[in-house]
DNA sequence: CCAGTATCCTGCAGGC
DNA sequence: TGCCTGCAGGATACTG
């Protein structure tokens, strides 16, 4: 039996229950309701999809929520990195996963915390963005990009970077996320969003995923280094 | 304590 | 055409 990405006791505790708000934090979702939430983390392939009951199931459904409006909204996963958890009321305060994030940039004044943050640390500057306990939200692409654009090379220890080109980096994570929303994510392959559609950000990457194609400021060639485990695109003249 | 790596999982791309 | 291999991603357990 493979690992349920759903609570055996999901149906029983959101049954009848409105839901009242959506919240996000990091990476996770909160779907609240009239007592507990569902929090939601989509891994790399999680979606959500409305749909007409009629509309046959895709492949991957995990769990299937049934809306007053005769909607379901389904969350499918393929690659099952995905997960949900239902949190009873005063549960969230005590989650381990939420209580662990970092700073939100989008929340709150990344620029600010960034100092501290990095301050003393020997890890390449990827992997401390990439390390959901200092900063919250950022994930491979988008630290790719946010480091390509403040000019910092991924792999330079975060305590020597210097305090003004900290400053730098937490805008371009700040810029960089708030225009991926606003393209509706990246589709790289096959993500897609509830609505069905894909995301748009993809066509606006400067650097990640164009190893050994010309950096868009020097036209030199992007190099790729493997920094936490992951893929890494970078201009060895422009980032230092 | 800290940094780095293996693990989970599936679909897809590329090589032969 | 079809098989095989490797890669991609986030969080966490584990190792050094």
């Amino acid at each position: 039996m493979r690992r349920p990405l759903r609570p055996d006791h999901l149906a029983a505790a959101l049954d009848g229950k409105p839901f009242t708000a959506v919240r996000r934090r990091g990476k996770y979702l909160l779907l609240d309701t009239s007592g507990g939430s569902l929090l939601v983390h989509l891994g790399m392939s999680g979606r959500f999809a409305f749909s007409n009951r009629v509309v046959g199931r895709a492949r991957h459904t995990h769990c299937v929520l049934l809306l007053e409006s005769g909607q379901e909204l389904r969350f499918v996963d393929p690659r099952r990195f995905g997960l949900m958890v239902w949190l009873a009321p005063g549960a969230e305060a005590e989650d381990a996963s939420l209580s662990r994030l970092g700073v939100d940039p989008l929340e709150g004044d990344l620029g600010r915390h960034l100092p501290a943050l990095f301050k003393a640390r020997r890890s390449p500057v990827k992997s401390l963005l990439l390390d959901q306990r200092l900063v919250a939200g950022i994930g491979n692409i988008y630290a790719t990009e946010a480091l390509w654009m403040a000019g910092i090379r991924p792999t330079r220890h975060g305590r020597n970077v210097s305090l003004e080109r900290l400053d730098a980096l937490s805008h371009s994570v700040v810029s960089v996320l708030r225009a991926a929303i606003e393209q509706g994510g990246t589709t790289l392959r096959d993500f897609i969003s509830a609505d069905g559609s894909s995301g748009y950000f993809a066509v606006r990457l400067q650097a990640y995923g164009r190893e050994g194609r010309p950096c868009r400021r020097c036209e030199r060639p992007l190099r790729n280094a493997v920094i936490a485990g992951r893929a890494t695109a970078f201009c060895i003249h422009c980032q230092r």
